[in-house]
DNA sequence: TTGACTGCAAACGATTTGCAATTGC
DNA sequence: GCAATTGCAAATCGTTTGCAGTCAA
């Protein structure tokens, strides 16, 4: 379910990063390729508070404000999404392939998971009077192995 | 795909609620029922803020943190769901049938679908061993027909 | 060199809390 | 009457913003 990338796999994708940003007219700061790289490290959809934790032992004078405003900055060019739980920091992560989210209520940790058979299937058919779709996600609740004891 | 509810409807399951509260132990005050009878009036997902702005026509004095409590209280004994979106406002919807949502990135309006299809269909495999389900929704992000132009 | 980016501090918006008064049971 | 609930005001939390200095291109 959880798939960590092998180091030719994460200097690949910052690769796909750098280009990224400079198509998109962004400076490679190092502020920014950190950030990407720790979401890419640990992709356990950190908060914007977590990341800044992590990211202080190798950038000790990154700024909380500057995590923000480079997931915002990232976000908007489709690089990194914010994703929906009822909690109230957001979580982020990388973009990547299509996946799903399984939220535990107790520990609120999020693990991602695929269903191909999900992002096969169309949507019911009056869906689409209701304008255009750019992305499905399935976002499942339940509690955790870990938390439900063993 | 909206649904709105026949007076019939609406006066039990306002039957239901009360019954529900008292259950919990919960007091049927006059706010409560107003609020969770204001989430049935006008299904569409309204945040806090815009509830209490509902409310104060009939309950001038209603404060808005009392609407954030029973909120959080209704939403804490099931009566009540919270939804995920990737706004920084919550919103809020009675408990109901299994549903779906699809979220406008534009105007950020929440509207309802069901999916049967997918209500029945099993998870894959491997998500068992992640734990115990309790529901699983699917969010479809897009541009609605209002927004997209015509 | 120069405009984009950062760190700092202060502001902001959404939500929560302590407390005294009020109300349902 | 008593405990739960409310309204008020103040506090808190997550996030955003203005500004001056800094850095990638």
């Amino acid at each position: 379910m959880a798939k960590p990338l092998t180091k030719e796999q994460l200097e690949q994708t910052m690769q796909q990063f750098v280009t990224a940003c400079k198509q998109a007219g962004l400076k490679v700061t190092h502020q920014r390729t950190e950030i990407y790289r720790h979401l890419l490290l640990e992709p356990d959809h950190p908060s914007a508070e977590i990341l800044h934790k992590r990211l202080l032992p190798s950038l000790p004078s990154i700024s909380l404000d500057t995590v923000y405003r480079t997931l915002t900055t990232l976000e908007q060019h489709g690089l990194v999404s914010r994703i929906q739980t009822a909690e109230s920091q957001a979580r982020f992560e990388a973009v990547y392939a299509p996946h799903h989210h399984l939220i535990c209520s107790r520990c609120k940790r999020v693990v991602d998971f695929q269903w191909p058979a999900i992002d096969r299937l169309d949507l019911p058919a009056d869906v689409s009077n209701w304008g255009q779709i750019d992305s499905k996600t399935i976002v499942v609740y339940g509690t955790c192995m870990h938390c439900a004891g063993h």
